[in-house]
DNA sequence: TTAATTAAGTTTATGGTATAAACTTATTTG
DNA sequence: CAAATAAGTTTATACCATAAACTTAATTAA
C-alpha cells in the first residue's frame, strides 16, 4: 500500500509555500520583497504562508530596518531543511509509484 | 525561476485524490470498496473525490449491480493517464531544484 | 508644507474545499 | 418483522488559501 500518501506534510505541499520554500532552499536567506518577485504571490499571501511557516519552526524571521524602511529576512531553520529533505523523498517515493 | 510550481495540477495534487490515483494507475479498474480498503479514506471522502475527478474527465465511473448489490467501477480515463504523467513529469521537475 | 505616491508589510473578509457525520436504499440475517 | 450489513450519496462544518483593504512611515511633487 502506499502508506507515503499519508505522510505527505501538508504544510509544506501546499503550492504557494513550496514555492518559497524551494527558493529558500536554493539561497539560504532572502527578504520579502525579493521573494515577493520570484514567487509571484501577491503580498497578503506571501506574508501569511510565511507566518505560517514561521509558526512551524519550518523558517526563521527576522527584522529589521534599512535606510529607515523595514527588511524581513526569512531562511529555513535547520528542522525546516529536515522537513523539506523528508518531503521530496516522500514524494520521490510516491512518484516512482507512477508509471512513465 | 520555479515555473513548474506554478503549473501544479490541485486537483491531482491533493493527497486524498493523489491516493486514489495512484491505486488506479496500478490496477487499472477497481471497486469502491477496494478502494476504500487501500486508500483507508472514509466512505463519504472517497465518494466525493471519485466524482471529482469523474467531473474533470480523469476517472471514467461505471455503476453496476453484482449480486443484487451495486457496485461501482472506477477507471482512468486517457486524459487521467495524460495528467497524471504530467503532475509526474512536473513534481519530478520540482522536486529536483531541492537539495539532497 | 501639505498632498499624493511609493514602500513594506499585516489584517481581515470571503470563497472554496476537504472531510466526516448523517442520511438513503436495498438486502440479508436473527 | 426487527435489526444489522452493504454500498454509496448528501449535507454540514471547519479549515484554509487568497486577495482586498488597511497600516505605518518615508519620499516626492505641487
Amino acid at each position: 500500500m502506499s502508506q507515503a500518501v499519508h505522510d505527505i506534510d501538508r504544510l509544506l505541499h501546499e503550492p504557494a509555500r513550496l514555492c518559497t520554500l524551494v527558493q529558500l532552499a536554493a539561497v539560504k536567506k532572502a527578504d520579502f520583497t525579493w521573494l515577493l518577485n520570484q514567487t509571484r504571490l501577491t503580498r497578503g499571501n506571501l506574508s501569511v504562508q510565511m507566518s505560517k511557516l514561521a509558526e512551524a519552526g519550518v523558517v526563521k524571521i527576522d527584522k529589521r530596518f534599512v535606510n529607515n524602511r523595514p527588511q524581513t529576512l526569512y531562511e529555513l531553520t535547520r528542522a525546516g531543511r529536515e522537513a523539506l529533505q523528508q518531503y521530496k523523498e516522500n514524494m520521490q517515493s510516491i512518484l516512482d509509484l507512477l508509471p512513465g
